[in-house]
DNA sequence: GTCTATACCCAGATAGAC
DNA sequence: GTCTATCTGGGTATAGAC
């Protein structure tokens, strides 16, 4: 019967407009100023009608949440094509500062806001590269063997049934792996084991992307720049360690970055840009 | 006459127990609970008093700020007499983390929530260690020759007359400074602006601290071990770069960290624990 | 200085008419 | 399915009595 699903369709339809109108209230005004009454105000429905979609405003958070990480997985799902595994991680890196600059509200609601919300799309992904799943916490630091186990399932491409935020570290992972087997790894940095080391990274990266959207003297250096030598520290610098004289960059790759993390088109396919600075109250 | 410094030590008193009270609200349900009615009635005063001490909850925001600022730079100011810089920066570092760490909802305050409360207390100190204060945003990559000017004031003890945040900042500043003049940066890093490397590691310091507040999964390994290696990254771990077989630390100075960051005491004079993690809605 | 009382705002969520 | 109306509870801030 068509109807059953016409009907099944518009309610669809309505959901997504609701999703639609929290997303664009949390990327003006930030998450703290999401509210049903707002929600319902703009597509012009009764507050009540929304609980008929989402139980609790918590779950409309989750589900923009989840949106964030599917949007943050396809800025990196054309990168991973990148062949040089070491360039492949320069260039996440750079999509995932990137990233967290273009859309500050969706990057704060993400990883800076609650635990539940962070921890609701991460399947326990980080830290155990292939692994079993369980909490590797206790024992990690010795696991530095056992990432050369199976391929099936390895690569980075064919994680799409994982959930985004699991799917797109993976893929971060996965170039990790590829690197540290091809011992591409600078000499300083060879001998750690590879999911500290990727860790260690990942909160490079976060760091210099919260501080931006935090505190107001960061960075007094051009981002770029920045981003560039803390992905040279980890990465090393192509072979030559004792090049002098260049004062902030380092190489053709850095040089790179500035074009890539400043500019606003990382990867096609996000049509709202949000505000760069989050004033302390938003609303009239 | 006594009467009016009596009348002024009571006011000033009843200011403390306003912040008291505010403070230990904060540590416990976290910034956002935070209301004049939860600190009035923790005080057994009326709302309105509080309005005779500030002016609105923000001031009283700001003042647990600068609090904090001045309990993390009181847990520098004995590291700040380690001889050695490169051992004094490494102490600092963990010495940041374990200060997140310990106190979550304090440094969640001043340095995740809001950017205005976090810039209150830096006087745009970062990234220009003597140069004029001017913003030195615009050309600060080619900034790397003026840090060896004057050395009057540039001590970092004698920097109490600063507000805390800069003081604080300007400790670890200096220790790279030192560093840097002494010629002992490992290779790798050399040669970058010393501004930008402070940037990026404070950076670096800010992500493990920030997601381990965040997200539920990070690290999967101890964080001593994280923080060990960023410090290594940064700093060099000492001289010999090519030792292999240690999975996740890499030196004495690692193995090191892990005490100094895991346990509870890195400064003396800290009464309140706060509780590690914030659950979702901390109130009953 | 301190209180009570209150004005005025906002929120999440639900009951029950239509 | 959708609405109106409402419950319940929170918040900032102020006026005016004492």
């Amino acid at each position: 019967m068509g109807i059953a699903e016409r009907k099944n369709r518009q309610k669809q339809a309505l959901r997504e407009r609701i999703l639609d109108a929290a997303r664009r209230i949390v990327m003006r005004e930030g998450f703290a100023a999401l509210s049903m009454r707002k929600i319902a105000d703009a597509i012009e429905y009764s507050p009540a009608t929304l609980y008929l979609h989402f139980a609790s405003r918590d779950e409309i958070a989750r589900a923009l949440c989840e949106e964030g990480y599917a949007q943050l997985l396809e800025t990196f799902v054309p990168l991973a094509r990148i062949a040089d595994p070491a360039e492949r991680l320069k260039a996440l890196g750079r999509a995932y500062v990137a990233f967290g600059v273009e859309h500050p509200q969706t990057y704060r609601l993400i990883f800076m806001e609650d635990p539940s919300y962070t921890g609701a799309a991460l399947g326990g992904a980080v830290g155990a590269s292939r692994k079993e799943k369980g909490n590797g916490h206790a024992a990690a630091a010795a696991g530095a063997g056992s990432s050369e186990a199976g391929d099936e399932m390895g690569n980075a491409a064919a994680q799409a049934d994982d959930d985004p935020g699991t799917a797109a570290l993976h893929i971060m992972i996965d170039a990790l792996d590829e690197l540290r087997a091809a011992g591409r790894l600078s000499a300083s940095v060879a001998s750690m084991d590879p999911a500290v080391w990727a860790e260690a990274l990942w909160a490079g990266l976060h760091g210099i992307v919260a501080l931006n959207l935090t505190c107001p003297v960061f960075p007094s250096a051009p981002l770029d720049i920045v981003v560039g030598v803390t992905l040279d520290a980890w990465l090393g610098a192509p072979q030559a360690a004792q090049r002098q004289g260049a004062t902030g960059a380092s190489s053709a790759a850095t040089a790179r970055a500035g074009k890539s993390a400043a500019g606003q088109s990382t990867a096609p396919g996000d049509p709202t840009p949000e505000p760069t600075r989050r004033r302390k109250n938003a609303g009239p």
